[in-house]
DNA sequence: AATGAATGAGCTTTCATTCAT
DNA sequence: AATGAATGAAAGCTCATTCAT
């Protein structure tokens, strides 16, 4: 087993080009459908290596799920929302989640995979069990600057409202293909693309300052 | 007498057991991780009667897939909406979208699978293909009704509509253990699932109503 | 798996043929050392059918290891020792041992090579356990004929009387090769061979008529 | 001051800690079923100090097989006979051996994996082949002096006579796991053992004063 | 003298499938 | 129409070993 600490820039090198290969390989195929094979004819060092440094199969799988996961989570500290008002903020947040999904369809793909093997990696995976969210404290802090400044009148959680925007975030992407083939609808092209950030920020806003409650 | 039945009814029974077992596979492994020999381990016949009635394991994939949408799509034609308001109606089928979704976590799973194969086989599935969703046009109906009378004032077409309420359906059930192992929320609890039912449904018909506009 | 009552005659055929070139491997190399591919080598049919038939390299050895513990067992029962007197049966019983052990140099090894696996398949494989060694009774009978005879004067019990026919007939056929090197001696060489047969009968008929009491 | 040491102590105890791991990994599971990387993960410096100091799995093997053989003839040459009445001698020379054997398992199951190997590494070795056994000089000596006395009247030579008191001491060692399980007698009792010791003493004793004559 | 990093070759096993009747 | 027997191809993985310093 390659120890952590010291390594060569070569092997750090070597990891990380086996690490891009394998996203793109079960974000394409699934974790059954990967073939370690074409893994390792894809990149420069041999199949053995791929078990010298993840020991398994699934021990690659795993570091792919830990290495996207650390992508989202990442960024997400980048935002910088509390410049913004409270429904700005929370717009910004919502496009920013659509955008991701967006334009990183292999994340997309391999929650996909991972649900579909019932999260047991990411319960195995102490790293993925405490990537605490920092998306759930953000969304906390814009409902409740919108509370108190009089803007939000919906009760709703900060979990409760993730989800409602990740769902169409994630769905449009995940779905991609049986939705688009069913109903004709091109979930890539430019002008849909839009259409859907405005149509569901506007949604999620709307229901959060609100109205909703009229209609119901 | 009625000579339509084009096998025998004990053809017919293993067909269908074969089916049902093999459901449960797909849905469980995904295409690739889905093994012939446990399906032919749980069925009364033996494995080689899979290749006499369905070819190959892909062909029997297509067989699952097109018995799977084959029943959400009948479902939906019973629902009779035309007698109900328009946001009465509306209401009713996100029910039924949600309560189907929650209920039939196979059909979820498989639709993922077939996503993660580029919707491959539902492209190349003419049955398939030609399941002229009724949902789209039972959407379109309410929508001109609701604006016809007044009701709904955002601009949206019933395809868009149809993936805003299947998106959040969905998504509760392909993503319940990625999203409830990160977040702490079990989908599944009895008052999860009806605090989700209402909040998908407000969000939704109130962005129809269209106080999301003064929201933007 | 194939079953076991119908078999077509190639089928049993070959997995008699898989059997017998197995035993040769094992036999020669122990478990470990033993390789499924130079098994496959020396068969008319493929190593795809040594799993078909045995399931695992495993489960092959457990087959090899039966058949062979059936063939001696089988052989000490056509022994017909009863009309025979006591001293000339037990003469009879230990030329058996001794002679089956030299003509079976593959028996001998394959017991050797179970010992270094601390007799786990044969502790697992209940038609093992269950070979309840018919030597035993016949040993047992010759005791009993003997002391009412007034022949046998030593207290010993079959199973021991057994350890001490079976410790030099085995011991000279598994150690041949390291107590030859270091000693010179060529246990295989004729005379070598009669003169121990003698010995070893001698030795251990001498021990039971009584005397050693006296050497004591 | 010496300077015999030809390497530095840290030197000297990395290789004798190797070998001890080694002895033991080898007696456990033999040749084939031994690995350097069991091995390695137990000793304190790294796997490459093994190929260091050894060259190669084979050489490993062929200095723990000296280290352990030579470890029995040290031992054999403190027993001081002399001293001792012919039987008396060779009551002790068997006791000796039987104890040896008894509390050396990983000594009896060595010689039995270089068995199974034909011996192929003691005759390859010169070190093992020249360890010229001072056990058949002492037996030797033995016989020759009871033959004077009178007391012996077997014509038996020396290395035969090492045969029949190495073999039921190494086979209740060696086949403990066949034997034990198919007989169900617990070879490692302590009373078991003592009867066992007393047995096979009086039955060559017995035999080589000569009543087994009379038995045949 | 000592060692961390890397590896070619080959291992057991699994898989969907077809042969032959 | 129905099926038991057989299988080619490739999968994931392990092994003792050597490179390079």
């Amino acid at each position: 087993m390659p120890h952590i600490a010291p390594r060569k820039p070569d092997a750090e090198k070597t990891r990380q080009n086996i690490l891009a290969v394998a996203r793109q390989e079960f974000a394409e195929h699934g974790l059954s459908g990967a073939r370690v094979d074409a893994i390792a004819a894809r990149i420069s060092t041999t199949k053995r290596m791929i078990y010298y440094y993840f020991g398994s199969k699934e021990g690659l799988y795993l570091a792919v799920l830990e290495q996207v996961y650390g992508g989202i989570r990442g960024l997400e500290q980048t935002l910088d929302l509390d410049r913004l008002s409270p429904i700005e903020a929370l717009r910004q947040m919502i496009e920013f989640t659509f955008d991701y999904h967006e334009q990183n369809p292999d994340f997309v793909r391999l929650v996909s995979v991972e649900n579909i093997h019932h999260g047991a990696h990411l319960k195995q995976s102490e790293t993925l069990r405490n990537l605490n969210s920092t998306v759930i404290a953000s969304l906390a802090t814009i409902l409740e600057r919108g509370r108190t400044a009089g803007l939000f009148h919906t009760d709703i959680d900060a979990v409760d409202l993730h989800m409602m925007i990740s769902a169409p975030c994630f769905y449009r992407v995940s779905n991609r293909y049986t939705f688009g083939t069913l109903f004709a609808r091109d979930m890539g092209a430019p002008e849909v693309r839009e259409r859907h950030k405005r149509m569901i920020a506007d949604s999620i806003i709307g229901y959060l300052v609100g109205c909703a409650t009229i209609a119901a």
